[in-house]
DNA sequence: ATTCTTGCAAAACCTTTGCATACTG
DNA sequence: CAGTATGCAAAGGTTTTGCAAGAAT
């Protein structure tokens, strides 16, 4: 997807905000790999490393807007920060987080719809988004198995 | 579930912990209500209020604990703190975060078995718990709709 | 021009930790 | 008694905020 720049820009300029460079690097280094999960500060990071100019602040304030915008989900897996990951309509997917590595697999379907439908009807709840995180041991980790408890290095 | 006070305390021993006042009243409290999401810091000032002598760092330290037990469950709705429910293993449900007014409501059903059975042979992968998260507006929010966005006060 | 945005540093939060004291098994 | 657990206050880590300077419409 590499419309996903001009989408956000478009999506901000309706809601009046303004385009500027720093918002242009973030969405465009997002853009770059849509299966990411990262946090303010790995972002902010990579930014710097590459030699944008930009603060953390800014990071901080752009992901927030970009949640707003929709542009963007903001999840949390339990390490203590928040990660954010494109907000792909049309890639519905799950998360297995391995309890032992910490990695975070992909589970690209979306078994919810019923189950949606349901909910909406019974609770008289408008849903406009999930999350469902699965935990457990990843393939890796059972194979290097018999490594004790405490090999554990989340994300 | 009046035997949870049991159930903790034995499962304490059996890890080699010991049973403290403490511990007892936090337990205690979380067994008058097993349907909450409290997070350490409003446990405190509960339990405080109560006039029972303890500190926020045992709050903290005792509920990491009992997620290590198995007897609570970490959850993270979003609003920047972590919040524990006691793990009823016979009440699988689901949690309904209202985006408007943040309340978290509980569908007491499970849908997931026969997902998690797929991703288990998919996937390789060993499961050992789920969480899922259905983010949209609550009833009585859509009712008193026309309230503007900004009304929204996070849990 | 006006309004929005940025960056820095400080502040605000939540959570963890060090250490002396108090308690449990 | 030996080994844990507690409470306080300090430290740590993440996220937010105030404000002056800089950009965008």
């Amino acid at each position: 997807m590499d419309d996903l720049l001009a989408r956000a820009r478009e999506k901000l300029a309706q809601l009046g905000y303004k385009w500027t460079d720093q918002r242009r690097d973030i969405i465009a280094y997002l853009a770059e790999d849509l299966n990411q999960h990262l946090s303010a500060e790995e972002l902010y990071a990579i930014l710097k490393e590459r030699g944008e100019q930009i603060g953390l602040a800014t990071v901080y304030r752009t992901l927030e807007l970009m949640v707003e915008a929709g542009i963007v989900h903001k999840l949390q897996f339990g390490d203590g920060r928040s990660r954010y990951e494109v907000a792909d309509a049309d890639h519905h997917h799950h998360h297995l987080i391995c309890n032992r590595c910490g990695q975070v697999f992909e589970v690209p379907m979306d078994w919810l719809e019923e189950l949606e439908q349901s909910i909406e009807k019974d609770y008289d709840f408008e849903i406009t988004g999930h999350h469902l995180k699965i935990y457990g041991i990843c393939s890796a980790c059972k194979k290097a198995a018999g490594g004790e408890k405490g090999d554990e290095k989340p994300l």
